[in-house]
DNA sequence: ATCAAGTGTTACTTGCGGTAACGGTAGCCT
DNA sequence: AGGCTACCGTTACCGCAAGTAACACTTGAT
């Protein structure tokens, strides 16, 4: 029959499609993702034309690998999530679940977020994309900075201002490239929301140098 | 004499070097960072040799083009974080003068940190990099979701919940990058870390579901 | 005049993404 | 059988961009 022909030719091709996403991760786990189509046709066993039939290009085979690794990783922080306990609890959670994902498989994570690494630094191949990061860095350093010397924390400072410097640096950014595209509100309403959600103990903690708020 | 013939001609090349930088931002601030050194090079008035004898390569003309942003940038912010005012409007005025910039410049932003959207979708372009962006965009979503369905917070929930969604999952990718980076503590001591700064509004407020908290 | 050094050019190499055109091989039809 | 279709696979190529080698022109110092 014309059906179960065609079934079973998808199925086929399904099958080669995800032996084709095998090999590809493991060269772009090896290689990094400045990974060529060749070197993933070869360890594939097979030549280019085929994975550009399968793919379309190489953002289409990058878009499946990178599908395959958030899928899997979007479900472990959903049963964080969702799991019956206190909410700080669920949020400890899921942050463990996130960081632990990250710190389990750094190869997998660069790839998904930092694509422009390259692997081998002999190669001539793209380094456009390394500008991203010290941006956010310098100003996660550089706001850790004012909040060690400016706010009280107590014990572990400088370890905590730190994190907090990175983290609301984070926070600004991921809301505001968000914001950016999609202009959900004014900016003035974003500010708000962002400062409304830092208000807790950073509020509650009080000026090293000015009086004691508590 | 040497000296002042040297100092001749290092002013010189340092014009040069300005004026290239200039036309290197008009290029790649109109055709996106997929921009061609040979499209840079023409509007420069100039041929490719010059840039590599300026720059070195591709990667060294854009970090010091992404070098004149971010200072400038970083300068606007520390003015903002420095001024002599309560806490909670300098964190405010802080969040403002860097969403008003990208808000400005949004091809300088762009460029900054996206450096792989191309901007002619005809042009074969590298679209190499455009996981990231997907999977912090799915993970602020399902965030927000899962805040307005269990959280209460009052009127406007759902647009607060979306910042909050964004916001919290970009806190957590920023600490977690740099953290995977630098070892800088345990997991779990940043689990806590990040755990503690999110501790305000978030705790104070009542949950949905369960009963009403004052 | 000559030498040195910087500015600029043309013309090339290398390597990658992507494609066209061709060669096998399996099953189905009459 | 023989022929048709459809898929898997190949080699060989195009276009394009990064980066380089080698050569030519000004300019000022000696």
């Amino acid at each position: 029959m014309d059906t179960t022909q065609r079934t079973d030719q998808q199925r086929s091709a399904d099958r080669r499609r995800r032996e084709l996403l095998e090999a590809a991760d493991r060269v772009v786990l090896r290689d990094g993702p400045g990974a060529s189509m060749n070197a993933i046709a070869a360890e594939a066993g097979i030549t280019k034309p085929i994975l550009y039939r399968h793919f379309g290009d190489k953002g289409g085979l990058y878009a499946a690998l990178a599908k395959r690794h958030t899928d899997a990783l979007l479900e472990a922080l959903r049963a964080a999530l969702d799991a019956p306990a206190e909410r700080r609890e669920r949020v400890e959670a899921t942050l463990d679940t996130y960081l632990a994902a990250i710190e389990a498989r750094p190869q997998v994570y660069r790839f998904l977020m930092h694509p422009s690494d390259g692997a081998s630094p002999g190669d001539p191949g793209f380094d456009v994309g390394k500008h991203s990061a010290p941006l956010l860095r310098r100003m996660g350093e550089e706001l850790a900075e004012v909040i060690e010397e400016r706010v009280d924390l107590g014990p572990d400072s400088q370890q905590l201002a730190r994190v907090w410097g990175h983290g609301i640096v984070g926070m600004m950014h991921a809301a505001g490239d968000w914001w950016l595209g999609e202009r959900p509100c004014s900016r003035a309403e974003l500010v708000r929301a962002l400062a409304d959600l830092l208000w807790g103990r950073l509020a509650a903690a009080g000026d090293k140098l000015g009086g004691p708020s508590f």
